[in-house]
RNA sequence: GUGCCGGUAGCUCAGCUGGUAGAGCAGGGGCCUUUUAAGCCCAAGGUCGCGGGUUCGAGCCCCGCCCGGCACACCA
C-alpha cells in the first residue's frame, strides 16, 4: 500500500476542500461547532414516519453527508447516523439561496450536517426530511471511497477502521453483535452469581497457558514485565481469597504467530467457580454459549461458511483416546511410544525432537480429530503431560479431569478441575522447568507466590476459558479473527513526513 | 519462515505478444424543483508500491526490496 500523507495537500480534492473550508469561514460560518440537538435519530423517523407526516411535526437530525443528487435549485441527500440512513430533500425555495448555496457548492459527501424539517414520502414512497434550516456540523476535507463499491482494499479495511466502518455496512452491524455478546456474557455470569474482576495485565512471571510472552520493563521498578498470555493465576488466587465465583474478560498477548484465527492480542473470558469441577464447567461454558449468542444474534443456530452450527446445548462429550479412535486406526491406550512415533510419521504428523507420550497423542489428536469437529463437541480427559495446571483424574492414572471445546475445527474453550494440591503443583511446575530448561520457550516459569497461594488452600474448583474472537467469528460467519477485532494487528505504518512547502 | 497471488487516478477496476496509461464513481465548470448507482454536456486528474537491470522502447520481461492477502509451517 501506497504510505499516505495524514493531510497530504498534493491530493486535489483535500486541497479543493480546505479552499471550501475558507470560503465557509469568509461567509461568517463555523465550519466547526460545538453542539447539536437532534429530535429523531434517523431510525426514528424510519419507524414513525406516519405520524410524523399526519402531524407534520418538525423533526432534527444530524449525520454524515452520504450521497448528494442535485437537480438544479433541489438535492437530495442522505444522511447517516449510528441508527441508519434517512432521505433528506432540500429546495431553494424552502431554505433560501445562501443556505442552498452551502448546500449545493459547499458541502461534500463525508461532511457531518443537522437538518430540521418535515416528513414526507417521495413519488417513489422513500421517508424523507424536507429540510427547512440546514447546518454544517463539521467539514470532511478527505474524500470517502466510492459509493457503489465502498472500500475493498483489505489492508486499508484494517488500518483505517474508520473508514470501513463508514463505507461498508456490514461491518458496523458486527462490532454491535460483538457489543451485545459481551453484554449478555456479563449478564449470564452476573445471573449465576459470579462477580466480575481485573487482574494485572503485567505480570512479573506470566503463566496459565503455554505460550510465548511480550517483554516489557518498568522505568521506576527497574523490572522486567510481561503482559499476561492468561489471567488464570491471578484469578485462582481470588478463589483462594474467598471469591468463590469470579470471571473476568481481558485481553491476553501471545508473542506468536498470527493467521486467520490468531491475533497477538485476543479477548478471552475466564471463570472460576468454587466447589465445582470440569462437569460443572461443561454445563456452564454450553449453556452460556447458547444463551449469550442467542441474545447476540437472535438464534442458537449459525452459518459459518458452509457449515450450519447448533449451539444448543446439551454438546456432545468424548473422550480425548476414543475421539481419536473414530478418526484413526490407532489404539493409544496400548499404543507404545515407538508405535505412536510410527504412525506419526506415517501420517504426515510434524513432531518436535523430545516430545512426551502425551504431547505424541495430543499432536495426533491436533492433526486428525481437531479439524473433524464442526458441530460444538466437548473432548474430554487429557494427557496429565500437556495440562500442568489440572487435577489428576478421579479413575483413570496419567490423565487430568480437563476439557476443551470445539467448534468448526477450532478450539474455542479449555478448562479443567483446577489443581490444587500444592504439593502435586509444585513438582508439576518443576517438571515445567525442566522442559524450560531443554529449550522449550512456552514451558510454564515456576510462580512461587501461586504456590504459596495454594498452600493456604484452594477449595475444589472448576475453571474454564473461552476465546471470545473465535466465538465472534462462528457467529458473525468471519472467515478471519481480523474482521472481528476492531484494530487488529498490522506491521506499523510507514507514513512519511509532511514536505515543508505543504505545512499549514 | 516457505510457496502462490496482488499493489495502476481519492475509490472500484481494465490495460493484449514490450510500442506514447483507460473507464466508472468521487471531485471541478455548465444545464436541470420528487431523485435514489439521478441524467446530459465540458474540462481536469498518474512517482503504474520502491530500487536496479535487459531493451531503440518497460505498467508488462529479469533481479532485489517494501506492504498486504491466502495456504503451509510455527502456535493450545
Amino acid at each position: 500500500m501506497q504510505p499516505e500523507n495524514a493531510l497530504d495537500s498534493s491530493n486535489d480534492v483535500v486541497a479543493q476542500r480546505i479552499q471550501k473550508l475558507g470560503e465557509i469561514r469568509d461567509l461568517g460560518i463555523d465550519p466547526y461547532p460545538h453542539r447539536f440537538n437532534v429530535s429523531h435519530p434517523a431510525q426514528t423517523i424510519l419507524d414513525q414516519v406516519e405520524s410524523l407526516i399526519d402531524s407534520e411535526e418538525r423533526v432534527t437530525v444530524a449525520g454524515r453527508l452520504m450521497s448528494k443528487r442535485g437537480h438544479g435549485k433541489t438535492g437530495f441527500s442522505h444522511i447517516s447516523d449510528r441508527t441508519g440512513r434517512v432521505q433528506v430533500y432540500v429546495r431553494l425555495d424552502r431554505i433560501g439561496e445562501d443556505a442552498h448555496d452551502l448546500y449545493n457548492r459547499l458541502m461534500d459527501i463525508g461532511d457531518y450536517i443537522g437538518v430540521s424539517g418535515t416528513v414526507f414520502r417521495t413519488r417513489t414512497g422513500e421517508t424523507t426530511v424536507l429540510v427547512e434550516s440546514i447546518i454544517l456540523l463539521s467539514k470532511s476535507i478527505r474524500p470517502l471511497p466510492e459509493k457503489w463499491h465502498g472500500l475493498q482494499d483489505i489492508e486499508t479495511r484494517y488500518r483505517q477502521r474508520y473508514v470501513d466502518l463508514i463505507v461498508n455496512p456490514g461491518v458496523k452491524e458486527v462490532f454491535l453483535t460483538r457489543s451485545r455478546l459481551i453484554r449478555a456474557i456479563q449478564r449470564f455470569m452476573d445471573g449465576q452469581d459470579f462477580i466480575e474482576v481485573e487482574t494485572p495485565v503485567l505480570q512479573p512471571i506470566y503463566g496459565g497457558a503455554l505460550a510465548r510472552p511480550f517483554t516489557t520493563h518498568h522505568n521506576t521498578l527497574d523490572a522486567q514485565f510481561y503482559l499476561r498470555i492468561a489471567d488464570e493465576l491471578y484469578l485462582k488466587r481470588l478463589i483462594v481469597g474467598g471469591l468463590e465465583r469470579v470471571y473476568e474478560i481481558g485481553r491476553d498477548f501471545r508473542n506468536e504467530g498470527m493467521d486467520r484465527t490468531h491475533n497477538p492480542e485476543f479477548t478471552m473470558l475466564e471463570f472460576y467457580q468454587a466447589y465445582a469441577d470440569y462437569n460443572d464447567m461443561m454445563w456452564l461454558t454450553e449453556n452460556l454459549i447458547a444463551t449469550a449468542v442467542k441474545e447476540a444474534t437472535g438464534s442458537t443456530t449459525v452459518t459459518f461458511g458452509e457449515h450450519t452450527i447448533d449451539l444448543s446445548p446439551p454438546w456432545r462429550r468424548v473422550t480425548m483416546l476414543d475421539a481419536i479412535q473414530e478418526f484413526t486406526s490407532i489404539e493409544v491406550q496400548d499404543a507404545s511410544e515407538a508405535d505412536l512415533r510410527g504412525f506419526c510419521s506415517d501420517h504426515g504428523v510434524h513432531l518436535d525432537k523430545g516430545l512426551s507420550r502425551g504431547k505424541l497423542i495430543n499432536e495426533i489428536f491436533e492433526a486428525c480429530v481437531e479439524p473433524n469437529l464442526i458441530q460444538p463437541t466437548f473432548i474430554i480427559d487429557y494427557p496429565v503431560e500437556i495440562s500442568p495446571l489440572a487435577k489428576k483424574h478421579r479413575t483413570t492414572s496419567g490423565l487430568v479431569e480437563r476439557f476443551e471445546a470445539f467448534i468448526c475445527g477450532n478450539e474455542c474453550a479449555n478448562a479443567f478441575s483446577e489443581l490444587n494440591d500444592p504439593i502435586d503443583q509444585r513438582e508439576r511446575f518443576e517438571d515445567q522447568v525442566a522442559l524450560k530448561a531443554e529449550g522449550d520457550e512456552e514451558a510454564h516459569a515456576l510462580d512461587d507466590d501461586y504456590i504459596r497461594a495454594m498452600e493456604y488452600g484452594m477449595p475444589p474448583t472448576g475453571g474454564c476459558g473461552i476465546g471470545i474472537d473465535r466465538l465472534m467469528m462462528y457467529i458473525t460467519n468471519s472467515p478471519s479473527i481480523k474482521d472481528v477485532i476492531l484494530f487488529p494487528s498490522m506491521r506499523p505504518e510507514i507514513i512519511e513526513p509532511e514536505s515543508t512547502d505543504a505545512a499549514p
